[in-house]
DNA sequence: ATTTATTATCGTAATATTGCAATATTAAAA
DNA sequence: TTTTAATATTGCAATATTACGATAATAAAT
């Protein structure tokens, strides 16, 4: 149906899955690693490099602000997103508790 | 349009994205944590666990199969899925070498 | 050979996602 | 104040995903 049954996982199960969902297309992993190689990270420039709508850029640039991965701040008329380094620390050890924690082999 | 324009992106990109997007689904972030407590790891066993069809469950293990992260063992008439704990690592591995070459702060 | 148990596949309905054009919003510049 | 530039939002069409019932496939047990 489309529909997640969320209700029935725990809170952490959903909270890490959203994460893994919002970096589970291309664009949004192009846009981060985009972010990451310019010194200053404007709309503009990745709707450009990444060759998307400017509509369908600031989708994506909203999807990855969900999860607290990107930070905008304002510059004039211009907005200057960036990557939120402490969440991106925060997200990338609960990854790696998650994988720590669930490699047993049971055969 | 619901379709994602894949020819824009590397193949290191899709990929990264595909794995994220498997497991960007609580009951696949479930099923993988269910395998991993028990000694035998039975479809059937996950049905009950987590409570969707067996139907669904057949579909979620097949895209976990997808990524390499599940193997299954033909056990009688049963199967036995496990983790596959040498695919397990290197997707961590890669995982991590994108969250450390991607996070430098630009602002 | 028939039954039984386990898992996969097919078909389908409901919902979600992706992408874009058009439009709105916002703030600097003229 | 009007224009211009940058970004967000809305509305919509196309496609993908999720979920499940029904059914098929497979192999052990009877």
């Amino acid at each position: 149906m489309g529909i997640t049954k969320s209700q029935m996982f725990s809170e952490q199960q959903n909270e890490l899955a959203q994460f893994f969902k919002v970096l589970g297309h291309p664009a949004r992993i192009a846009i981060l690693q985009y972010i990451s190689t310019q010194d200053a990270c404007i709309c503009n420039d990745i709707v450009e490099e990444i060759g998307l709508a400017q509509a369908t850029i600031s989708q994506h640039l909203k999807e990855l602000k969900s999860i607290g991965l990107l930070q905008g701040e304002v510059e004039g008329k211009r907005l200057c997103y960036c990557i939120n380094v402490e969440r991106w620390n925060v997200l990338q050890a609960q990854l790696n508790t998650f994988f720590n924690t669930t490699k047993s082999n049971c055969c």
